[in-house]
DNA sequence: TTGCACCTTAGAACCATTCCAATTTGTTGA
DNA sequence: TCAACAAATTGGAATGGTTCTAAGGTGCAA
């Protein structure tokens, strides 16, 4: 069985799970996806797509990026649609949106925490910020 | 001497030490981002700053908000500006975004230290996912 | 078979951000 | 003092990633 009809059957399964159904226009995009490991945006997925499937529209290609990500197969790096917003605290700090107001709140950071979270990066990674996001609600919301 | 004066006098000395200058809406977008501090948009803050000077544009508001981030006064919160990007790794890892050549790194994470990341979260925030990205320069790249 | 929900498609619309050319403001040193 | 120059602001146009919309296609289920 070859790796390409694994991957799409298990991705068929993953929609299944969903309720969703398998597409060749999913499963390319996917294929594509893990083909090649560069975090391409929804252009590049496209033009890649394209070879394989030449009459894939770019709103297609959104919809399944969007689909896979609800399914749990991809993630979205910056997946924040709105606008950049500003902050005035120059503490080490993270952030925290919740996804029920729309609210971003600071969340104070031991700096020895930033220090470990960068004492990941392999050598010849030289980081000049770090920024942490947390995604979810918040039932007691501070201020 | 009043908070107001004293912001002012601190903007003029930081913005100094870039070689800039210190302007009436330098002064008033920043002292709407200290009054407030809800992490507002670039119009949430036009908004706010044309009470003191109507006459100000939104092309300023977003010079001011640049010059301030320069400045180390103010942090932007999602600043990728770019599209976003999509990565088919499920294992938890953050993100190296070099900004020389653009490229997005996956940097393996130790779950354990993901756990200690969240649990920096005071009661009452229920986090649903973090993410935690990079930037800087990878002098000795991996793909 | 027919109905219907799901899916894809092309192109228009949206909107945050950036660009541009013109003007205003501030600084410098003749 | 003022001319020259640089820095900053302004309004509007352009950009570009993403989302929306309306129309057509596809495939399962009754
Ligand atoms: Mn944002
Ligand atoms: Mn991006
Ligand atoms: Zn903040
Ligand atoms: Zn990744």
């Amino acid at each position: 069985m070859s790796t390409a009809t694994h991957n799409a059957e298990a991705l068929a399964q993953k929609l299944a799970d969903s309720g969703l159904r398998s597409t060749p226009q999913r499963e390319v995009v996917y294929e594509v996806l893990l083909k090649k490991r560069d975090h391409p945006t929804a252009d590049e997925v496209f033009a890649r797509v394209k070879s394989g499937l030449p009459t894939i529209s770019l709103a297609t290609v959104y919809n399944c990026l969007e689909t896979l990500v609800q399914c749990d197969l991809v993630r979205a790096v910056n997946f924040e649609r709105g606008p950049t917003r500003y902050c005035p605290n120059l503490r080490p700090h993270a952030h925290f949106h919740d996804e029920q107001t729309g609210k971003t709140h600071d969340i104070d950071l031991p700096s020895e925490l930033l220090e470990k979270v960068s004492s990941v990066l392999p050598a010849g990674y030289d980081a000049k910020s770090v920024e942490i996001i947390f995604r979810g609600k918040a039932t007691k919301a501070a201020h």
